[in-house]
DNA sequence: ATCAATATGATACGCGTGTCTCAAAAATTT
DNA sequence: AAATTTTTGAGACACGCGTATCATATTGAT
């Protein structure tokens, strides 16, 4: 059943429990005692496809590289998501505006932050020459061009395909990482 | 009552059409008159939301300097919209994945590139130093780090302040736009 | 003041999501 | 095999969004 919701979102659908109930041959009710919710689905589906993305382990020291690498082995396994963690986002979306509105905040948040580690991972090499205040700024600004959002607006925004989306975040991370890297030795050398 | 919305949705609520029409004082039936869908009602906050960016001109010929003042001036109004920007991806999103179901995907795109036409316009006085695909790859990497998409990231997965998310955004788009213009420079250099 | 045209409001309807109840089926225990 | 526990299925229900209908105000013209 949880193979049923993975093909069908792989296949571009955002299934609700119903579809997915009748995809699987099982009854409505049956679908929602294993998924209460569709939040709960997509968060399945969610945790199915970060699989191997949460145990990626950089091999070279090099962080630029550890970059390009991380990026290379992640973006397309997003891509091929891309209905799973557009739902995503927009299910967090949802909780958001929720949070908002009742001012009850304390929900616990459906966005986790594996950008965070993985980035701080692969920025690793860099801890000596950089300040933690410095590899965080550049953490975050990688965070930016690393995600979803980066298919969102590349792809549905600008049009690009595949390949140029891959293209234009690559650049702009390997562009940011050395602009950390030059900033942190010129200013230590001057 | 376009302004009974846009005063909801600043004050970060995603108010359905029925709801303006209650906090407006008017009947559902009314509301849903002139707003036939939750999507046009964000629609039109969105417009109202986005009318003093659009205006926006560049003062300076220093492409950094226009791109700096472009987000300056622009992104803390997209955080003051915050909710509204938000809705208005949700709805892009939902129609995203409507486009994937029903095979006829001839609707009209939610999200239009105005991030496009406003990056071109900061980086306009690149065009005789870059050539036009580098001034696009530009563009694009800089559409990463200027939207809604941004506000999520560093603000919801990292926890960032708004001054901080604006420092971070500001930071990235100039280490871009440096690291466009060196590389051009030293690639004709050598 | 009267009449036509338009805007509004109240109400009911279809549709999908999520919840609930209860009986039937399947698996487990003894 | 019989009894008990667990899982499943069918149906009914509440709720919110969007639509349609029809009567009632409200406006404007004659």
């Amino acid at each position: 059943m949880l193979e049923t919701a993975t093909r069908l979102m792989q296949a571009g659908v955002t299934p609700s429990v119903s579809e997915v109930a009748e995809a699987a041959g099982v009854s409505r009710a049956t679908a929602y005692r294993y998924f209460p919710s569709e939040a709960a689905l997509v968060h399945a589906v969610v945790d199915e496809a970060l699989g191997p993305i949460l145990t990626w382990r950089s091999t070279s020291a090099d962080a630029g590289e550890r970059v390009a690498d991380l990026f290379e082995s992640s973006l397309p396994r997003i891509e091929e998501f891309e209905a799973t963690f557009k739902a995503a986002l927009k299910l967090s979306l949802e909780e958001w505006a929720g949070r908002q509105a009742g001012t009850l905040g304390n929900e616990p948040q459906f966005t986790r932050g594996h950008r965070v580690d993985l980035l701080r991972q692969a920025l690793a090499p860099l801890k000596g020459e950089l300040s933690k205040g410095q590899v965080d700024r550049l953490a975050q600004a990688l965070s930016l061009t690393f995600g979803v959002e980066t298919l969102i607006v590349l792809k549905d925004i600008w049009g690009l395909d595949a390949g140029r989306t891959q293209a234009v975040a690559q650049w702009a991370a390997s562009a940011l990482v050395r602009a950390a890297v030059e900033e942190a030795r010129s200013s230590k050398k001057g």
